[in-house]
DNA sequence: AAAATATATGAACAGATATTCATATATTAC
DNA sequence: GTAATATATGAATATCTGTTCATATATTTT
Protein backbone atom coordinates (compact mmCIF):
# COMPACT_ATOMS: atom_id res chain seq x y z
CA UNK A 1 0.00 0.00 0.00
CA UNK A 2 1.25 3.26 -0.32
CA UNK A 3 2.79 5.60 2.11
CA UNK A 4 0.85 8.09 3.75
CA UNK A 5 1.97 11.76 2.60
CA UNK A 6 3.56 13.17 5.11
CA UNK A 7 4.37 16.93 5.78
CA UNK A 8 7.96 17.74 6.70
CA UNK A 9 6.85 18.31 10.40
CA UNK A 10 5.71 14.72 11.03
CA UNK A 11 1.67 15.13 10.61
CA UNK A 12 0.18 13.42 7.49
CA UNK A 13 -2.38 15.60 5.87
CA UNK A 14 -5.09 12.72 6.93
CA UNK A 15 -4.67 13.52 10.38
CA UNK A 16 -4.30 16.88 9.71
CA UNK A 17 -7.29 17.58 8.30
CA UNK A 18 -9.15 15.22 10.82
CA UNK A 19 -7.94 17.39 13.42
CA UNK A 20 -8.95 20.35 11.61
CA UNK A 21 -12.50 19.05 10.69
CA UNK A 22 -12.88 18.57 14.64
CA UNK A 23 -11.94 21.65 15.77
CA UNK A 24 -13.53 23.33 13.16
CA UNK A 25 -16.74 21.84 14.25
CA UNK A 26 -16.44 23.00 17.79
CA UNK A 27 -15.03 26.18 16.70
CA UNK A 28 -18.86 27.89 16.19
CA UNK A 29 -20.57 29.87 18.93
CA UNK A 30 -23.78 27.76 18.49
CA UNK A 31 -22.37 24.83 18.66
CA UNK A 32 -20.38 25.43 21.30
CA UNK A 33 -23.85 26.47 23.35
CA UNK A 34 -25.50 22.85 22.44
CA UNK A 35 -22.55 21.05 23.32
CA UNK A 36 -22.43 22.73 26.05
CA UNK A 37 -26.33 22.84 27.25
CA UNK A 38 -25.92 18.77 26.02
CA UNK A 39 -23.22 18.46 28.32
CA UNK A 40 -24.97 19.52 31.55
CA UNK A 41 -27.81 17.00 30.94
CA UNK A 42 -29.62 14.48 27.93
CA UNK A 43 -31.30 17.43 26.17
CA UNK A 44 -34.07 16.80 23.38
CA UNK A 45 -33.62 19.70 20.13
CA UNK A 46 -36.55 21.95 21.12
CA UNK A 47 -35.24 22.37 24.62
CA UNK A 48 -31.78 23.06 23.32
CA UNK A 49 -33.25 25.55 20.61
CA UNK A 50 -34.93 27.04 23.00
CA UNK A 51 -31.66 26.97 25.55
CA UNK A 52 -29.21 28.33 22.50
CA UNK A 53 -32.04 31.09 21.01
CA UNK A 54 -31.90 29.54 17.61
CA UNK A 55 -34.55 27.67 15.44
CA UNK A 56 -35.32 24.08 15.71
CA UNK A 57 -34.26 23.93 12.24
CA UNK A 58 -30.73 25.54 12.76
CA UNK A 59 -30.05 23.24 15.83
CA UNK A 60 -31.25 20.12 14.24
CA UNK A 61 -28.54 20.86 11.27
CA UNK A 62 -25.95 21.12 13.77
CA UNK A 63 -26.69 18.28 15.68
CA UNK A 64 -26.44 16.64 12.55
CA UNK A 65 -23.06 18.04 11.93
CA UNK A 66 -22.07 17.27 15.85
CA UNK A 67 -23.49 13.46 14.89
CA UNK A 68 -21.33 13.09 12.10
CA UNK A 69 -18.19 13.92 13.73
CA UNK A 70 -19.56 11.71 16.75
CA UNK A 71 -19.26 14.37 19.38
CA UNK A 72 -22.58 13.97 20.45
CA UNK A 73 -25.08 10.97 20.09
CA UNK A 74 -29.21 10.44 19.55
CA UNK A 75 -31.38 8.61 21.36
CA UNK A 76 -35.30 8.19 20.22
CA UNK A 77 -38.16 8.43 22.78
CA UNK A 78 -41.66 8.86 20.84
CA UNK A 79 -41.61 11.40 18.30
CA UNK A 80 -38.76 13.18 20.70
CA UNK A 81 -34.92 13.14 20.24
CA UNK A 82 -32.87 13.39 22.91
CA UNK A 83 -28.76 14.02 22.61
CA UNK A 84 -26.15 13.41 24.98
CA UNK A 85 -22.19 13.83 25.00
CA UNK A 86 -20.92 10.50 22.67
CA UNK A 87 -17.85 10.47 24.95
CA UNK A 88 -16.27 13.10 27.02
CA UNK A 89 -13.36 14.34 24.89
CA UNK A 90 -15.45 17.19 24.56
CA UNK A 91 -15.48 17.78 28.22
CA UNK A 92 -11.45 17.61 28.40
CA UNK A 93 -11.64 20.32 25.51
CA UNK A 94 -13.86 22.90 26.75
CA UNK A 95 -11.57 22.68 29.84
CA UNK A 96 -8.37 23.03 28.44
CA UNK A 97 -9.86 26.07 25.63
CA UNK A 98 -11.37 27.60 28.74
CA UNK A 99 -7.86 28.06 30.47
CA UNK A 100 -6.54 29.68 27.53
CA UNK A 101 -9.23 32.11 27.13
CA UNK A 102 -9.34 33.10 30.41
CA UNK A 103 -6.02 34.45 30.18
CA UNK A 104 -3.78 31.13 29.23
CA UNK B 1 -22.30 46.81 36.77
CA UNK B 2 -24.93 44.57 34.29
CA UNK B 3 -24.80 40.73 34.89
CA UNK B 4 -23.18 39.23 32.14
CA UNK B 5 -25.78 37.49 29.66
CA UNK B 6 -26.11 33.84 30.40
CA UNK B 7 -27.75 30.79 28.31
CA UNK B 8 -29.76 28.58 29.95
CA UNK B 9 -26.74 26.16 29.67
CA UNK B 10 -24.51 28.31 32.11
CA UNK B 11 -22.23 29.66 29.78
CA UNK B 12 -22.18 33.46 29.20
CA UNK B 13 -22.36 34.61 25.72
CA UNK B 14 -18.73 36.49 25.83
CA UNK B 15 -17.43 32.66 27.32
CA UNK B 16 -19.18 31.09 24.57
CA UNK B 17 -17.34 33.10 21.74
CA UNK B 18 -14.38 33.40 22.98
CA UNK B 19 -13.51 29.52 23.10
CA UNK B 20 -15.60 28.80 19.73
CA UNK B 21 -13.32 31.28 18.28
CA UNK B 22 -10.33 29.63 20.01
CA UNK B 23 -11.16 26.36 18.27
CA UNK B 24 -11.93 27.95 14.76
CA UNK B 25 -8.64 29.14 15.28
CA UNK B 26 -7.24 25.81 15.28
CA UNK B 27 -9.76 24.42 12.83
CA UNK B 28 -8.07 25.00 9.49
CA UNK B 29 -5.54 22.34 8.39
CA UNK B 30 -2.91 24.99 7.43
CA UNK B 31 -3.15 26.42 10.79
CA UNK B 32 -2.53 22.61 11.77
CA UNK B 33 -0.07 21.96 10.13
CA UNK B 34 1.60 25.61 11.11
CA UNK B 35 1.13 24.68 14.42
CA UNK B 36 2.50 21.45 14.19
CA UNK B 37 5.83 22.50 12.79
CA UNK B 38 6.25 25.17 15.38
CA UNK B 39 5.48 22.41 17.65
CA UNK B 40 8.24 20.02 16.78
CA UNK B 41 10.87 23.32 17.44
CA UNK B 42 11.03 26.89 16.65
CA UNK B 43 10.87 27.74 13.46
CA UNK B 44 11.49 30.54 10.91
CA UNK B 45 8.40 31.65 8.51
CA UNK B 46 10.17 30.40 5.55
CA UNK B 47 10.72 26.90 6.54
CA UNK B 48 7.19 26.54 7.63
CA UNK B 49 5.85 27.77 4.18
CA UNK B 50 8.08 25.23 2.95
CA UNK B 51 6.97 22.41 5.32
CA UNK B 52 3.36 23.23 4.82
CA UNK B 53 3.56 24.12 1.43
CA UNK B 54 2.06 27.38 1.48
CA UNK B 55 3.48 30.95 0.38
CA UNK B 56 5.19 32.85 2.67
CA UNK B 57 2.32 35.46 2.53
CA UNK B 58 -0.31 32.66 3.50
CA UNK B 59 1.78 31.93 5.93
CA UNK B 60 2.54 34.84 7.40
CA UNK B 61 -1.62 36.07 7.25
CA UNK B 62 -1.95 32.62 9.84
CA UNK B 63 0.91 33.28 12.06
CA UNK B 64 -0.60 37.06 12.77
CA UNK B 65 -4.14 35.39 13.58
CA UNK B 66 -2.52 32.85 15.55
CA UNK B 67 -0.46 35.26 17.57
CA UNK B 68 -3.60 36.87 18.10
CA UNK B 69 -4.73 34.28 19.62
CA UNK B 70 -1.39 34.02 21.63
CA UNK B 71 -1.06 30.52 20.45
CA UNK B 72 2.44 31.12 18.95
CA UNK B 73 5.14 34.08 19.72
CA UNK B 74 7.45 35.41 17.37
CA UNK B 75 11.17 36.09 17.99
CA UNK B 76 12.94 38.75 15.92
CA UNK B 77 16.69 37.47 14.88
CA UNK B 78 17.78 39.48 12.44
CA UNK B 79 15.62 39.83 9.32
CA UNK B 80 14.35 36.29 9.87
CA UNK B 81 11.66 36.06 12.83
CA UNK B 82 11.01 32.79 14.79
CA UNK B 83 8.06 31.56 15.60
CA UNK B 84 7.39 28.71 19.00
CA UNK B 85 4.18 27.84 20.90
CA UNK B 86 3.19 30.68 23.45
CA UNK B 87 1.80 28.14 26.07
CA UNK B 88 1.83 24.34 25.71
CA UNK B 89 -2.38 24.30 25.77
CA UNK B 90 -2.05 23.45 22.17
CA UNK B 91 0.20 20.39 22.80
CA UNK B 92 -2.70 19.05 25.00
CA UNK B 93 -5.26 20.17 23.28
CA UNK B 94 -3.88 18.24 19.94
CA UNK B 95 -3.52 15.27 21.93
CA UNK B 96 -7.16 14.92 22.73
CA UNK B 97 -8.15 16.15 19.73
CA UNK B 98 -6.25 13.34 17.94
CA UNK B 99 -7.35 10.43 20.88
CA UNK B 100 -10.84 11.84 19.27
CA UNK B 101 -10.51 11.08 15.42
CA UNK B 102 -8.16 8.35 15.81
CA UNK B 103 -10.89 6.36 16.82
CA UNK B 104 -12.98 8.40 19.42
C1' DA C 1 24.11 54.86 -0.84
C1' DA C 2 21.39 50.88 -3.53
C1' DA C 3 20.14 46.08 -3.94
C1' DA C 4 18.68 42.03 -1.98
C1' DT C 5 16.24 39.31 1.41
C1' DA C 6 12.62 38.13 5.04
C1' DT C 7 8.42 39.17 6.71
C1' DA C 8 4.11 41.77 7.05
C1' DT C 9 -0.02 43.87 5.40
C1' DG C 10 -4.34 45.48 2.78
C1' DA C 11 -7.55 44.71 -0.71
C1' DA C 12 -9.93 41.61 -3.67
C1' DC C 13 -11.66 37.30 -4.99
C1' DA C 14 -13.12 32.49 -4.47
C1' DG C 15 -14.74 29.02 -1.86
C1' DA C 16 -16.84 27.51 2.51
C1' DT C 17 -20.50 27.65 5.89
C1' DA C 18 -24.52 29.12 9.02
C1' DT C 19 -29.08 30.26 8.84
C1' DT C 20 -33.65 30.58 6.90
C1' DC C 21 -37.57 28.81 4.57
C1' DA C 22 -40.26 25.29 2.70
C1' DT C 23 -41.07 20.66 2.87
C1' DA C 24 -40.61 15.79 4.35
C1' DT C 25 -40.70 12.06 7.69
C1' DA C 26 -42.05 9.93 11.89
C1' DT C 27 -44.86 9.43 15.88
C1' DT C 28 -48.76 10.29 18.87
C1' DA C 29 -53.58 11.91 19.66
C1' DC C 30 -58.21 12.18 18.17
C1' DG D 1 -58.29 7.24 8.92
C1' DT D 2 -56.89 12.84 9.83
C1' DA D 3 -54.74 16.37 12.70
C1' DA D 4 -51.12 17.78 15.39
C1' DT D 5 -46.39 17.69 17.07
C1' DA D 6 -41.18 16.88 16.96
C1' DT D 7 -37.43 16.48 14.26
C1' DA D 8 -34.96 16.23 9.87
C1' DT D 9 -33.63 17.65 5.36
C1' DG D 10 -32.59 20.23 0.79
C1' DA D 11 -32.01 24.35 -1.50
C1' DA D 12 -31.07 29.18 -1.48
C1' DT D 13 -28.82 32.98 0.39
C1' DA D 14 -25.97 35.94 3.03
C1' DT D 15 -21.95 36.10 5.62
C1' DC D 16 -17.41 34.65 6.76
C1' DT D 17 -12.72 33.20 5.74
C1' DG D 18 -8.43 31.54 3.23
C1' DT D 19 -5.50 32.60 -0.36
C1' DT D 20 -3.41 35.43 -3.82
C1' DC D 21 -1.39 39.52 -5.52
C1' DA D 22 0.70 43.81 -5.04
C1' DT D 23 3.02 46.54 -2.02
C1' DA D 24 5.19 48.08 2.36
C1' DT D 25 8.54 47.72 6.14
C1' DA D 26 12.68 46.21 8.19
C1' DT D 27 17.26 44.36 7.99
C1' DT D 28 21.52 42.92 5.89
C1' DT D 29 24.95 43.03 2.23
C1' DT D 30 27.70 45.08 -1.23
Amino acid sequence: MPKPARTADGLDERTASDLSELFRTIGDTSRVRILAAVMAHECKVGDIAEAVGNSESAVSHHLRHLRQMRLVRARKAGREVFYSLDDDHVVALFKLGLEHVRHG
